[in-house]
DNA sequence: ACCTGAACACCGTTCAAGT
DNA sequence: ACCTGAACACCGTTCAAGT
């Protein structure tokens, strides 16, 4: 008789950073961030809590970081291509998928705000300065348009998963034509 | 012989909301909003944790409320007088001054970006629509500046916190310059 | 190399009790 | 009314041990 591929321990897939990390991201995806524990993080994995500091030897700190860098850190691809002359439209979408990519992963939105991992966003930014040297757009000005534009994208998407409380009663707020909105004014000043 | 004001439990200050609000903003400027416990707060205020609970029923949460309000309800004062048609003058000093409050406690940041608190933010928005309505902006405009520069504001502290990690070995980045610059950029476009 | 079990110090919070 | 003491369930992490 064949022997069936046993449900223990001994033929699981093996633990990987990968996914460890992917686990997280769902239990804070689902449940909160709050809600995320090694412990039960471990339980997601189908191991021992301990078995996870096997492979993140910094334990919380790195798992932490890690969600970040995988949340924040990727690029969102500089719409290739169209390189030249219109940076304000590569930029405008950019913007729009890299405000998707947080809001899809509202829950680590506080670590990539806090956590001081400066190589997560230094990617994002150098993304950024390459559209904009492809447009041709002076040295000085692009890290300036490039901060506020990121500070931009980051702090609205804050204020739409919290609230402003704005929404009295009736009034409903259509964040994407406000985030559009914004994201006007701020490409519109740059020149 | 006169009594001493005596060191005991009976005669300290009693424990108030402020009090304790006070001591824990204190503890987070100082160590970190990982430091501030239940535990530590009390021996903060020369109290068992648990007479925190008197004061604040729903715990640790209305704590951290609290916090927010502290630092990001404040209407950080609409300039008052000059009421009229220099409301970008208005705004850039508003801004320049929510930024430095911020600043000020930038272990309550993560707070204010992720608790579901919208009343702590709602007051702001209204100080701001204050302003632009006074400077004869058009309503549905006016919703679009606000948002934009809170947003900016907040995301700009937030970078500003953790760094972009763009200042590799040498380049230092002057951080003061770069807001005003990205705030110009906000208010340039604004009409 | 990879995982487990037991243990430690420390959380937030409840509840009965003191004054 | 205001605070304390003891207790409970749950953390992150270490470390020796298993395979």
């Amino acid at each position: 008789m064949v022997r069936q591929p046993s449900i223990n321990a001994q033929n699981r897939a093996p633990l990987s950073i990968e996914r460890i990390i992917e686990a997280a991201l769902q239990i804070v995806d689902g449940q909160g961030l709050s809600r995320l524990t090694m412990r039960r993080l471990g339980d997601a994995l189908e191991v021992e809590a301990m078995a996870i500091y096997h492979h993140l030897p910094r334990g919380k700190e790195q798992l932490l970081d890690g969600l970040v860098a995988h949340v924040a850190a990727a690029p969102a691809a500089p719409t290739g291509a169209a390189g030249g002359s219109d940076w304000r439209g590569a930029l405008r979408s950019w913007a729009r998928d890299y405000r998707t990519r947080l809001l899809a992963h509202a829950g680590v939105l506080p670590l990539v705000v806090t956590r001081r991992n400066p190589t997560a966003l230094t990617e994002t930014v150098v993304s950024l300065r390459e559209v904009l040297r492809r447009g041709a757009v002076p040295e000085d000005a692009a890290a300036a348009v490039a901060h506020t534009l990121l500070g931009y994208v980051i702090g609205h998407c804050a204020l739409e998963v919290r609230g402003t409380g704005e929404d009295g009663a009736d009034r409903v707020v259509d964040w994407d034509a406000r985030f559009d909105a914004g994201l006007s004014l701020v490409l519109t000043g740059a020149a």
